[in-house]
DNA sequence: AATGTAATATTACAACTGTAGTTAATGGGC
DNA sequence: GCCCATTAACTACAGTTGTAATATTACATT
């Protein structure tokens, strides 16, 4: 249970390459963030040891190469993120940051529908467990 | 319309003062915020006069003392932030976010009934408009 | 064995943040 | 008019982040 991991952007980005393809070399993360964003290897090399020693992620030496993986996944920073971001705004509170959700964006009836769908089916599934 | 607004933890606490009270003087946001984190006064002033440089608050000078305002909105803020985690962790996309906050066990049961409610309010709303 | 090449390791640096000490100004009380 | 206390201004410093150049290492090839 990694405490609470606040990664930024760039970071994000990085992981974001580990989390789609398992595993990846230095190179080949600098070669998947060129379009977004255009870094030195050396940049993205030192980016991740960083992230290495905040143990985000681990490299295993293969010919030559560091292959990185993540030590977290998505799903972690996704919920340690929101969990911070709903204690920082909402006060912990997460039916008020559904509140916002709704209210301070336009949600499309598409999205509205699909979310009236996930709540039917959450409670569905709450039920039998 | 401030672009991108991101604040810290700390800088939200500040924040939180100018957005309850209207106003207030360093010290009054010294001493409000002490329970919670005790701070230097000039440690305060500092932070102020850093949020004010970057346009997040204003300052007058009243019998010898900044009193500082903010310049934008709690709501803002929420805005911002959450559109900000939104685009890089769910790629922008507001219903996989809320499918987030219903799978990510942080929600009670009360808190799902609010938020139905709130559902069918906002659908309500929305039909008039 | 020498060398070119590719990769990592080391070092650097500016901006921002958290934190606060020190100094300067100034108004109020005596 | 002088001194104290309050307050703001200036300076400082360590840690993190974004960014990368340079240095070192070591494999492969000749």
């Amino acid at each position: 249970m990694p405490e609470t991991h606040q990664l930024t952007d760039l970071q994000i980005s990085l992981m974001r390459v580990l989390w789609d393809r398992g595993q990846a070399t230095v190179a080949e993360i600098c070669d998947a963030v060129r379009s977004e964003r255009g870094l030195a290897l050396t940049t993205v090399a030192t980016l991740l040891s960083r992230l290495e020693k905040r143990g985000i992620v681990s490299h295993e030496t293969r010919a030559r190469q560091f292959v990185y993986q993540a030590l977290v996944t998505e799903a972690d920073i996704r919920r340690s993120m929101v969990h911070e971001l709903t204690e920082q705004l909402f006060d912990g509170d997460v039916a008020a940051l559904m509140s916002h959700l709704l209210t301070a964006r336009e949600i499309s009836s598409g999205d509205l529908n699909r979310i009236k769908a996930m709540l039917a089916d959450h409670q569905a599934g709450r039920k039998e467990a």
